[in-house]
DNA sequence: GGAACCTTTGTGATTGTATAACATAACTTG
DNA sequence: CAAGTTATGTTATACAATCACAAAGGTTCC
């Protein structure tokens, strides 16, 4: 038992979904205030998408609602608007997936890690450098410079995991 | 200056290549006949086109290279052999490139985890598990039950780097 | 040997994911 | 407001993956 940070993977935890909604808009409109960003409606309304449940969402989902919503409903609209989302760190990409998901810690210091539950879909990002030290091990004896990693793991939410093995 | 076991990646390397594809086949042979798998003519050459660079392929580039070779030319030939191979260990599923590579580490304890070249393209297999601390911790926290893990880098191999910097 | 069975391969058609290329609109800055 | 930059819209196309069905090849057992 050491007091290490303890982790705190929303998304598979009971919470105030309205109050995590508005607390991430805010956040990133101020983000984009700071850096000089333009947080267009497209942008803001792909945000608000994803922002909507603790999972990922594929880019013709995202597309679909923006037509509904009246913008423009090629391809392109929604991929941009995620680049966007992703080069702020406002979202990310979940490669396993092939999707797309809010940032669960939207300001905090970026190298996420995911949590994928293939039962209800839910998608839990950690808390904190997800960093592998395997990786960062073979990288240092290499030579190898890091600049993004993909850390993922797929399996069992523990609500359904609670299901599964009664 | 710990003496903890010393990551091998290979790709990044100078190696002998030839010996390396031929043990490679080898052990594909050796493992399908242990474990009553047929290693037919399509996923043999899947794995020999896998087996030439130390890169990642895409499934129409293989697709591509199965037609030149006389085997079908349809999606589901390249995938189903890949799938059988992946199934085997014998090769993996890159993620973030949506791409295929051939197992560096045959036989050996799987979970691995890849360091990509952006520059490149040359991709190393770390040797050993490489699930990543703080997923593992994470997990543990909140009882998501992990199954598997999709570990990967990009960033420069030491070559590109060299360049990059000199 | 041959009938019945199972696995593998071939093929056509379709769905999902992603990007290139180019035109237009809107915002910024001098 | 003119010029430059950034963002959006639209067309077309490339790449990734799967479904469904037919045909071929091995295996087993009588």
């Amino acid at each position: 038992m050491t007091s290490s940070a303890p982790p705190d993977p929303l998304g598979f935890v009971r919470h105030d979904h309205r109050k995590c909604e508005e607390t991430a808009l805010a956040a990133a409109e101020a983000q984009c205030a700071a850096s000089g960003a333009r947080f267009t409606p497209v942008r803001r309304a792909v945000l608000e998408i994803l922002l909507r449940e603790h999972r990922a969402f594929g880019a013709y989902e995202i597309l679909d609602r923006l037509r509904e919503a009246g913008f423009g409903s090629q391809p392109p609209v929604a991929y941009r608007a995620l680049e966007f989302l992703v080069g702020q760190g406002l979202a990310h990409r979940v490669e396993k997936l092939n999707a797309f998901i809010a940032c669960a810690h939207p300001g905090a210091s970026h190298d996420p890690g995911f949590m994928i539950c293939r039962q209800c879909q839910a998608v839990a990002e950690t808390r904190g450098e997800a960093r592998a030290g395997a990786l960062d091990s073979a990288a240092e004896a290499t030579g190898f410079v890091i600049e993004r990693t993909v850390v993922e793991a797929e399996g069992l939410c523990p609500r359904c995991a609670r299901k599964a093995a009664p």
